[in-house]
DNA sequence: GTCTATATAACGATAGAC
DNA sequence: GTCTATCGTTATATAGAC
């Protein structure tokens, strides 16, 4: 008879990578100890081993999470109607999760990582290809509906799509006062400018847009 | 008589931040040795520590110099009487820095530091409202030119124009085949857009935009 | 100033009792 | 499955000869 029980099994599992992730984000993958993570889940340093085989895999193991959190989260944009309306639920969802500090710290940590550990690096590359293609086709659905300017192919769109949720992440870090809601607020309008189907006469073709005298990008 | 030759002595200091950095990009801060370091710059691991007192030294000293390249880029830009001009070519310099594999690289290292060591966080962001506080200026006077949309605070429109260099680090490190040339194109395309002065008939006030009917950020 | 050699400390992972 | 105790490794920084 087995005395093993499987959710319970997984509930710690998840516990211990819970109290990991606040560690390392806030020292670092190298400078938390096994032990501070032990201390931090409830447990003693022996049992950790008993969950994972080494200290990588329990960072790794927070990541894998979010394979699932992605999937649900573009199935459920998936739903709505109006495609500009669901990347701008995609993109403010992502972006109101990296607005918070500590969650900025892990992503940052991760990036350093991964361009140094391969599997780590194919594991985010995988999550974040999964973001961008998910919008990819939301993107595709915007076009052909004439919400969005064409000038640009929707792979393009959604890959700078994905970095701009990245873009202010420096900032949380560097700026302990930022406010994330007006953060939130000018990303959407930078997108809606961006996206703004061009209003001239004569459509734009090859990523042009018709000169006016603005700074130009060329 | 001294035989010390100070010139000799920053020179020596310059390869080995050289080398440092390059040690520091390819494994990060903590994994890579004082020993490496040494082995890297071409001197012996007693050596080094005549030239700084410990090996975070070594890595701050890497971002010191920073703030003078800024300020030549800054005072460089300030010299062209178009701003939009100015601007465009103060993000496409940063831009195309941010875009090389290596410095990507140390950026995210460095920002991950940031998070845990407050002096190397001040020089960072030091370093980060040089870069903003300069295209402030160059910002107040676009607008005053009529060149770029009156919408947001300069402030607010330089500190994301920082942000947006940021924005492809990510990609950088994880697609190995990205294309520079691509990348900015989009990226020059994307600042041209958020900062083009409104077609409409009414000014816009308080960062809003005339309601077209696309994507809105309320 | 530069070198070799090393003191000292800390961490990840394991062993083995219960 | 969980614990305590500890081993083996590795790194920073120093000491001291030249």
């Amino acid at each position: 008879m087995r005395t093993v029980d499987p959710a319970k099994h997984e509930a710690k599992r998840r516990a211990i990578l819970d109290a990991a992730a606040g560690c390392f984000a806030m020292k670092g993958f190298e400078k938390t100890t096994t032990a501070e993570i032990c201390r931090a889940a409830g447990i003693s340093t022996g049992s950790l081993f008993h969950y994972f085989p080494n200290k990588r895999a329990v960072f790794v193991g927070i990541f894998e999470q979010d394979a699932d959190e992605t999937a649900a989260l573009l199935a459920a944009a998936e739903q709505i109607e109006d495609p500009g309306e669901a990347i701008l639920q995609v993109i403010t969802h992502v972006s109101e999760q990296l607005l918070h500090p500590v969650i900025a710290k892990l992503v940052l940590e991760v990036a350093a990582q991964c361009s140094r550990d391969a599997d780590l690096a194919r594991l985010i590359q995988g999550n974040d290809r999964a973001l961008r293609d998910g919008l990819v086709g939301l993107v595709t659905r915007a076009v052909d509906a004439g919400r969005i300017d064409p000038g640009f192919a929707p792979k393009t769109v959604a890959s700078w799509l994905v970095a701009l949720v990245d873009a202010p992440l420096s900032r949380v870090i560097l700026e302990p006062d930022l406010d994330p809601a007006a953060e939130l607020a000018v990303m959407k309008e930078l997108i809606a400018r961006f996206l703004r189907p061009v209003l001239s006469i004569s459509p734009p073709a090859g990523g042009r847009v018709p000169d006016t005298g603005e700074i130009s990008p060329g």
